[in-house]
DNA sequence: CTGAAAGCGCTTACAG
DNA sequence: CTGAAAGCGCTTACAG
């Protein structure tokens, strides 16, 4: 009955091997670009395929050669142009290396997160890459595998089992962040937003590593704790301006804590870079366009994506290879804002 | 071979039936939640799954069954907030509904487009929804419905052929937005950023007449075409503020546009709001925290991807309805810029 | 209330 | 070089 309204739906390698007067296998073959069909009737059978407007049906050649071309990308967070950037990088990737990719964002909702996972299983992922939601049991790399299914973890990692993980060296690129400030003369730094999970943690140590490094003492009341998001960036730096005596400058959990803190900068007439200084970490792409352009931890979260990308094929070829682990190097990237 | 490493991927509805000792039609009804099977058998056949960690193969029961639970969303242009807002919204609505997406990004390249187009109809989607890349021949809607497969086509439209379509109306908003700025009295009005389209002509248009209707020129020196980017903003900010006589306010062609141009006015010592009006066009949620906090023209983004999901499940549920049109009405939402 | 059989659109040994 | 047959994991009339 969908006949009329689906037109091409409806035929089959079978009409097309009618019409090229050959089996269906020999239509199959073609269609495979196997050399071992004739040239003449492979070409006889392109031509009954366009006439036809025949169109291949992938899935049930899957179906049958129990494979898939599907992956499925798990985001946390697309408001956050930085997961935005690293998506864009994994889905480039993928599509080219003739993968599709079955999208799906939890908004750090761990229900969400399962519903989804389950159904990328049901549909047969050949793979899955995931920036884990908040919370996500550390057992989950075990979970999947246990399914049967590769699985790359992005951004976040999920403690110390093993498996394939694509990150960031962010006590590292924090430490670096924390250390220009200091060399820049500022003694009294703020660490600005963010507020739980294992990239925090990361986060913050460095940042006490580098002032212990330079024998200054970490102090709870510069450590503001925010959502990581433009709001809670602003609600942070409107809460350290208060502190006294106040600090002169702050490393930011991430880029889009950053934009808030300049916003809430703007909003006191202070102007980053000049009454304050700010470095921000991941280095998107508005980082270069802000107001004021802001200094930051460069991550490349483009190139993060198509390492994630990379790994995962790796693994679907080969799952046996050793556990793949690539960590962003950081790059301080210095502009206007400190 | 694959067995190993995937111990549950080989367990079908057979095994499940040889376990509970009963055929596997009996199997497939359970486990679509018939109620033709007793509840005693029903229960042992559920055991009998779980036991073995039986998976459902999705994809095996909608080739039999002629269907697809998997729609297609293109996206032109994630790296803007606002794109990456309406897939949020649309993914949403369409998870919710028991839908999955197969997502793909074209970055404004019709060639690309074109693949991941012919991709998904390979995989039988059910249906698709794109925001067609710059470019695309106003012939696409008619090509896909002869494909069979439903679509919705969201923010740009594509000519007046007779389509789905879900936007906004843009001549108005931005009507809205340059009277806005003439009743607070400013007479040297821009148009700031964009450059091509029927989004760019439609949103110039409300500038032209806004201005008309005022009694006053537009001026070719102060429409300044930009790539509708945060670069893009800032650099036709940059040649704007040489024309002379300088103008006071700008309209611009989105938020993206005006962020790129707030920062702009920054690195001049300007500020938006004081020193000159800025007005942007989209509401992105990142404008409530901008440096300062942008007036815009709220259109809700991701109220926008819901209402695309909606049309296009109404249009699969039924695909003889009349088409449907859905034009977010524009609302002015005064911050700080303007 | 449950089972046997056919079939969705492909692929892949196996013959010839 | 090509065809006939079996089968991927399901669903769905059709019997009983």
């Amino acid at each position: 009955m969908q006949r009329d309204s689906t037109p091409n739906r409806s035929i089959t390698i079978l009409h097309v091997a009618k019409e090229a007067k050959v089996s269906k296998s020999t239509v199959s073959l073609v269609l495979q670009g196997s050399d071992r069909i004739r040239d003449a009737t492979a070409q006889r059978v392109r031509e009954a395929a366009l006439a036809l407007g025949y169109v291949y049906n992938r899935r049930a050649a899957e179906l049958r050669r129990q494979s898939s071309n599907m992956v499925g990308v798990i985001i946390n967070d697309l408001m956050n142009p930085f997961f935005a950037e690293v998506l864009v990088g994994i889905e480039r990737k993928l599509v080219d290396a003739g993968y599709i990719v079955l999208m799906a964002h939890t908004h750090e909702d761990l229900d969400r997160q399962r519903r989804v996972l389950l159904s990328m299983r049901e549909q047969n992922a050949a793979g899955i890459v995931i920036c884990p939601a908040l919370g996500t049991p550390n057992s989950l790399p075990k979970e999947v595998k246990a399914w049967g299914i590769p699985l790359v973890v992005m951004v976040r990692s999920l403690g110390s089992g093993s498996y394939d993980y694509v990150g960031s060296d962010n006590e590292r690129g924090v430490y670096m962040a924390a250390s220009h400030l200091l060399a820049a003369g500022h003694r009294h730094i703020g660490f600005l937003g963010g507020q739980s999970g294992a990239v925090y943690d990361q986060r913050l140590r460095g940042y006490a590593k580098a002032l212990e490094a330079a024998g200054l003492p970490v102090k709870k009341n510069l450590i503001v704790l925010s959502a990581p998001s433009r709001p809670g960036g602003w609600e942070a730096m409107t809460t350290m301006l208060q502190v006294s005596p106040r600090p002169s400058a702050a490393v930011c959990y991430n880029d889009v804590t950053a934009f808030g803190a300049l916003a809430a900068l703007g909003e006191k007439s202070l102007r980053a870079g000049t009454d304050f200084a700010l470095v921000g970490f991941d280095n998107v792409l508005d980082a270069a366009h802000s107001n004021p352009p802001l200094s930051t931890i460069d991550i490349r979260p483009s190139e993060l994506g198509e390492r994630a990308a990379v790994a995962l094929m790796a693994r679907i070829a080969n799952p046996k290879i050793k556990h793949q682990l690539y960590l962003a190097e950081p790059k301080l990237v210095l502009r206007q804002s400190g």
